[in-house]
DNA sequence: CGCTATTCGTTGAAAATGTCAATGGTTAAG
DNA sequence: CTTAACCATTGACATTTTCAACGAATAGCG
């Protein structure tokens, strides 16, 4: 079994390159391995990101329209019809016309759902774990208390 | 002229969401909405962050190939070549064979190249000096330090 | 009440991006 | 010298993004 070497290896002389110190640059790095990193965890639960990342919704406490899930997701209408569609097949999640307004559609979440929302939270904490592995704890809440800041 | 509106006004309820604990999430947004507003700003000199990228590197002090442009952008090797067509038909950069491995192509920049990355340099610090807007100065470097260490 | 404008979810198309296999030219290993 | 490996390139294909248009439903206003 061979370890997935690191892409950047023998590069180390780029450490100090100018871009290194964009944070454009930086977060868009970061951004990719870590996902990439949580979507091959995921996979053994046939789920991306971005499912999770409605599911998660979907379990929480707010009652919220796709609407919403695309203002907060920042993905297209489309896009969440089409993540809503397979999450939806899977029994996982349903949608519910909003009584206050029936042109929305409610998300809410399946016993199954919250089981399978379960199962993939572990994976991706292990995933997380492993991307923020060079960071001390301090530093992990530090980043996250940072990254809420810039994303919100 | 309209200001434009923050994706997620009206939301604030989810901001207490599990979701929102997520490095993963977090990372994913800030990166998104960062390199959004890049792309935006260097879109007046018909560049995106990925050009811009690579024309920062080749700008360096290192001589590199396209395979370690592929590998330290951690992107396919092809889709160096289609950045590099773009560039290169701006005359912003020349493909130089290596003379010590005439397979690998070093890239240089021509002076309107360095001319280029000098505006466009610019015009990416006034992008990140907005998206990071609501961190104090020491947040900003501390972000930095700390993206720098999960991305490599 | 009616009429118009707006919003929601949905569909479909087009563009951008990502992924992967195959190629010719070149080098490395034996 | 032969074989294997590597590089840039091409082309095909999948995924993701972006956008315009539509029917159903609501909101605003006369």
């Amino acid at each position: 079994m061979t370890m997935p070497t690191d892409p950047s290896a023998g590069l180390e002389r780029l450490l100090e390159a100018e871009l290194t110190t964009e944070p454009v640059f930086l977060m868009a790095r970061a951004a990719s391995t870590g996902s990439s990193a949580a979507n091959r965890k995921l996979a053994q639960l046939e789920l991306k990101v971005r499912h999770y990342s409605v599911l998660a919704l979907a379990c929480g406490e707010e009652q919220l329209t796709q609407r919403e899930l695309s203002q907060f997701l920042v993905l297209d209408p489309s896009q969440i019809v089409a993540i809503l569609d397979d999450l939806e097949r899977r029994g996982a999640v349903e949608r519910r016309t909003d009584p206050r307004d029936r042109r929305s559609k409610i998300i809410a979440p399946t016993a199954a759902g919250r089981k399978l929302y379960a199962q993939a939270r572990v994976l991706v904490e292990d995933s997380t774990a492993e991307s923020l592995s060079p960071l001390s704890p301090a530093e992990r809440e530090e980043l996250s208390r940072l990254l809420k800041k810039v994303a919100f």
